[in-house]
Order: structure tokens, then C-alpha cells, then sequence
DNA sequence: TATGAATGAGTTTTCATTCAT
DNA sequence: AATGAATGAAAACTCATTCAT
């Protein structure tokens, strides 16, 4: 049948464009990581993903589309991650371990990943990314941050935070120590001195640990 | 008297110059914040600065001199804040909450210079600093943390500080915990729940308290 | 075959390349000659080869290639014709006459790669060549002149060349008068006087062979 | 008297005036000769002289006339030279050895000034000069020729030279060895040799001695 | 689809020249 | 007379994007 055919050929077309795209991500991934986004030009792209610049344009609209969806990468494997660790059941502190240490399996994993996220309030505006974009990754965001609440909110329900403070309060106070601890190991200073990143949280989570429960 | 007008005159012209390279520093400072340092030209300077290109020239050797010497405004200003918060006698705690509490006087009162200094550890070579001046805004970033560091060693010898670990740990550790809610605050998440940088930091210096005194 | 058809569009597509290549060297040539290294802009070549300057960067990687094809050429040429008169079989005044022609017809048939050939000599670093450059240009050089010493080697060992001097100073020497009857034409001080390259060379040489058999 | 007094302050103020000319053209000429016409900034010689580059253009219509002059006093240079062995009494070939001799003096002297003569038929148009001083040069340039040409119009008549070539031929062609032996020595070639300038010329001039006298 | 040549606007920087002082 | 700040046009070079093939 003729739209049998059709539609099988359409099927596969699809799933070339889909191989294409995704060739071209990689390769820009690769350099965007590597090279920042101003620092990479479309000429690099193609060349990393060994084919022309103007084939570039067919399937995406423009250096921003694919950094945009780049970003959004980022932001999935982040929240995929942190969602994983959300599953784990027990105390409150057994759950934000778990969402901590979850968050450094990111770092540690997806390092340029990571960039783009905390460049995301530095760079994003600067970069040119569009409105939509902008406001999507926002939202993806507030997604990381959902799911410690969502254990505080627990928490506090079940008595285990002892606290009388807002639960976004505390929340954004717990996201706060943990990104803290993993600036300063991205600076570098952490090395030198023979301290380890895990060691670095491992103290921050066993003060927090005190402090909460007081 | 001849000379004691000429003099005049070239005191004159000296403040005239002086006034010229903080009018352009003053754009530059602006538009680096806006755009990041690739996303600036000159031109963009000279726009913002109201003034010709060409003339950009003549006050600085070139984007570099310019983007250098606002990095180090940046960071004379936080040492200098962070050195007046240093004097401070007391208890540990009340020096932690002066440093504390100046860090946040200085992000508060230039937030422009609190973004170059944490675009420093993000941008890194992807901005395209000269090898000369990173290494320049890395001893400045030393310095900022060694006030803790002092504060911290002396919290520890008096036994304020009960912990067993290494000192360098606790004082990064600490500096991450500042660092962090300020951070989250930058991100513009707290505004919207009602939830002041003051409000969240003063928890979180609590949670330290106790932490740390067990 | 598609294979086929492919490979002569890979021809097609190296030729046009090429001709591209050559189409702006022979406007760079032109416009190298009218207004030196320093005068010339990439605009220029450009505009005289009747593209956007960009472009020319798809072809060469600055202005230093450019120039440094246009003297290459200069002096195969040169070469070329001195390597092709030298294999001329006789006395060595048969063959010092076949080589003084030779040059004059490289002054007569590339009147642009003379002056080029020349400039090198006055133009030196003020010129702006690269060190690279100039030490290749260097090397073609002697080339150039080592057509006429091996001449004179053997005139000497002949016996044909009286002279005790050294044969190197010889060999430039011979070289120097045919030079400078090329530059003395080239001011353009014979033309009004009805006289000819040909005329004042011709005398030349006739001195020069009366001076060596003394 | 007014009238005097207004005289005298009037010569002095000209006085003055020359002397700055002169501090320009100074500077100027070191700065020219050093990194070529289009390698020279204005603001390069203004720092030379110890003025301001706006002062330049009260003494001066632009960078062009400058150059022009200095142009000018090589040739004069140049031409005193010439015209002082000029005035040697003797044979045709004494006078012919005292032209030649002078040209070296020249040649060694000002070296830079020989630059800027033998430049003058590559570089003048291309370096802007006006139709005007260009006409000058040219005139400069034919008087330099115009002492060998009488020495040899009198060595003709008085038998000295033995051929019937014309007297313009024979002058432009011993000129040409003159220069030609120059240009060698310019190239650096013979240094690495071990051979002067002064031997080579020396020889060149025997070659002629001979050649004229058969 | 895919290529890669082509363009035009952009970048940093330099500099002759003018002009207010 | 003299200064030096200011300008505008130029330089070399890059690059996102388009388009004929």
C-alpha cells in the first residue's frame, strides 16, 4: 500500500533528522563545554560534527537554538538525577543526604553540565538566548529546588525539623549550603590543600545535622 | 606667577584625565555586567560612555587594562570591607556574623563587582582573561578568605570552636554557607516568597551556631 | 555511477577553487605593485579582484600569505629563466650573455615581479614581512645568483676569466652592472634620450668583456 | 622706533620658527628612517621631538610634506657631495673615481638617505606624495647624473674614452655599475664573503678602466 | 539533503588630523 | 604658540547566516 510506504518512509526520514540533530548536539556540546559560548563559532560546530555549517541551519534555526537545547540537557540529567534521589525512602536526613550526594554525582559527572546551570544567572541574558527559552529553563530551575522541599515539607510535618522557620526558608538554606560547598571546590582551593569534595560536605551536612535537630 | 598657574593648570588636566577613566570605567563596568566579557566591545563602551572609540584608547591600553583594573576595584572593595569587618573584637561568632554581614554590605552595595568576582570562577579562560590577570584576581580571592581563616584559627585555639577538623575545612566550609545564600538570593527565588537575604542568612548563621558549639 | 560523478565534482569544485586562489593573487599582485606591502589593504585586493574582503580569508589565511605566494612566484619565475639560460652550452661570455637576457627578460615579461623581486632589498623590516618570509625570499635569492657564480667557476677554470680576484666577487660584480642597467632603465631616464635597455646593456657587456680579457 | 623694534621681534619670531622646523624635520627624519613612511606615526614624531602632535600641523601641512622635505635634503646631500668631487681636477678616470668615491661617502654616510633616493621610483607615488615635489625629486634626481655626464662629455672630447657610443649611454652605464656594486653590498651578500664594498667597487672600476680604454 | 562559497556586519585597534582651551 | 583630547575613517580579521548548486 502506497501510504504504508509513505508513512515508513516518513518514520525513518524522522528518525534521520532525529540522528542529525542529535549528531550536531554532540558536537556542540563538545565545543560550547570546551569553548564557552561566544568563544564558539558555528564553523567549530561543524567541523566537530565533520559536516557544513549550512547544513547546521537546516536543522536548527541558529547557534541560540542549539545552545538552548544544550541548556535544557543540562537541566534534565540534573532533575533526573534529583528526582532518583527524591525515591529514597527514610528520615529526613537519610533524604537530603541522598538529594546532596545526588547533586554531587552531577557535579561530579556532568562538570560542564554544571557550568551551564550556574552560568545560567550570570550568562543566560548576556548569551542572547530568547525570552521562551529563558523562561523554560526557569522553570526547570524550580524544578531542582521542588524536590528538597518537598523532603523539608516531610520533614517538618513528621517532626524531625525542629524549627519553627518557613519551609522555603530552610529549604533554599540546605540548596545553599550544598552549591556553596561545590563553588568552593570548583575553585580549586579545596586541592591544594589535601581536602576532599566529599570531606567538604560531609562536615557542612553533619553541622547542618546539629543545627536542625538542635 | 607663571609657574604657579602652570602648575594649576596641570592639576587641572590631571583631575580632567582621572575624571575621563572612571567616566569610561564607570560604562565599561556597566556593559561588562550586562553583556560578560566577550559579549563587550568597545564599541559598546564607547556607547554607553558617550564617547568615540578611537578615544577609548587613550585613557586604556585596550579591553583587557579596562576589564583588569574593574576586576581589581572589585576586589579592593570586598577586601576592604572584609578587612574594616575584620578588626571587629569578640567571640567567634560575633566575628563570623561581622564578616558575614560585610560580605552581604558588599554584595548589597555593589552587586556589579559581587558578579565579577563570582563570574571569575565560572568564566574562567571561556571569557578569555589574560593568563597575567587571572592569576592577579587569584591571589585578591585568596586574600578575601584569609580574614576567615584568621578568624577561624583563633575560634579554634580559644576551644569556641569544638570540631576536630582541619581548620582550612571549617573555614572554607563556612565561607560556602555565606557564599551559597547569596547566591540563592541572586537568583531572584527568594523575593517572590517574601523571604529576605537578611532572613535566610540569619538562619543560616544560627544552624552554624549551633552546629558548630554542639 | 555516482562515484564517478562525485569525484568530477570534487575536480570541478578543486579547479574553481583554484582559479578563485589565482583570481585574487593577480588582483593583490596588481594592486601589491601600485601601492607596496603597507599601502595595500585587503580591502583593496578585494575590491580589485571585485569580492568581499571576507571572502579572501576563505582563501588565504591573511595578507602575508598573499604576499608571500606573489613573491614566491617571483622568484620560480626568475629562477625558471635564469636555470633554463644557464643550460646554455659555449664560452662563458656566451653564457654570462645568455643570463644577462634571461634577466632582462624577466624585467620585460614581469615588469611587477621585478619591482617586487627588488623591493624586498629596499623594503626590508620597514616592510612588515615576517621573519619566516623574509628568510625564504632570502634563500630564492641566492638561488638567482648562483646561476651566474657557477659560470663564472668555470670561466675561471678555463681560463677564460683573467682575473685573480676571488670568484664571488666576480660573480656579483657581473651581477651589479646587469642590475643596475635594469634600475637606470627603470627610473625611466633613457626612454627620453631615444636610448634602449637593450642599447646600454649591450654596451655593458661589451665593457665587461674587454675588461675581463683585459 | 616701533618700526624696528617690530623688524627685530619679526626676524626673531622667523628665527624661531626654523629652529622648531628643524627640531621637527630631526625628529622626523630618525623616526622615518627607522620604521619607513608608512611605519611612521605622527604622534611617533611629535614624541621624538618633545611636542605635541597638534604643534606639528602649525609648522607643517601633514606628514606628507614632512617626508617630502626630508626627501629633499637627501638629495641635496647628496648632490653636494657629487658636486664637491665634481670640482677634482685630472684624467677622466681621476674624475670618474672621485664621482664614484663620493656616491660611497654618500652611500656610507647616509645610509638612510640612500634608502630614501633608491625608494624614490618604488615607493614615491606610493607613499601619497604630492605631483608637485615628486617633480622636484625627479629635477634633484637628474642633477645628481648631470656631473658624470660632464665628466664624460669632456673625457670624450679630450679623447679619454675611446668609444662612439653616445656620451648619455656611456654616463647612464657607469652610473649603473656604480650603483649596481651598491645594491650588491646593500643585500648584505658580500659581508658573509668577507669581500668590502670597497673591494668590490674597486674592481669594477678596473673592469671599466679597461673596457673604456680598449 | 548537503555543500561550501559568499556576504556583510561585526570585532579590536591605529592614526592623521582638527579643535577647544 | 602650544597642548593634548577628541574624532572618524581606516586597518586586519572573524563569523553567523544565506544561498546557488
Amino acid at each position: 500500500m502506497g501510504a504504508e510506504l509513505r508513512e515508513a518512509l516518513a518514520r525513518r526520514q524522522e528518525a534521520e533528522r532525529q540522528e542529525r540533530r542529535t549528531r550536531i548536539l554532540d558536537a556542540a556540546r563538545r565545543v560550547f563545554l570546551a569553548k564557552g559560548y561566544l568563544g564558539t563559532s558555528i564553523r567549530a560546530i561543524a567541523l566537530e560534527a565533520e559536516l557544513s555549517p549550512g547544513l547546521i541551519y537546516f536543522y536548527f534555526t541558529g547557534k541560540d537554538e542549539i545552545y538552548g537545547r544544550i541548556c535544557e540537557e543540562a537541566f534534565h540529567i540534573n532533575i533526573d538525577l534529583l528526582e532518583k534521589a527524591s525515591a529514597t525512602q527514610g528520615s529526613f536526613l537519610e533524604r537530603l543526604n541522598a538529594l546532596a550526594w545526588a547533586y554531587v554525582d552531577f557535579y561530579r559527572g556532568y562538570p560542564e553540565y554544571f557550568d551551564i546551570i550556574s552560568f545560567k544567572d550570570m550568562g543566560f541574558k548576556k548569551v542572547g538566548l530568547t525570552e521562551e527559552l529563558h523562561g523554560l529553563l526557569e522553570e526547570l530551575s524550580q524544578q531542582s529546588i521542588s524536590f528538597l522541599k518537598r523532603a523539608v515539607d516531610e520533614g517538618m510535618e513528621s517532626g524531625e525539623i525542629a524549627g519553627t522557620e518557613d519551609s522555603w526558608t530552610i529549604s533554599y538554606g540546605l540548596w545553599g549550603v550544598i552549591e556553596g560547598a561545590l563553588y568552593i571546590h570548583k575553585r580549586g582551593y579545596l586541592e591544594p590543600l589535601g581536602i576532599s569534595l566529599e570531606d567538604l560536605l560531609k562536615q557542612q551536612l553533619r553541622i547542618i545535622e546539629s543545627g536542625l535537630s538542635r
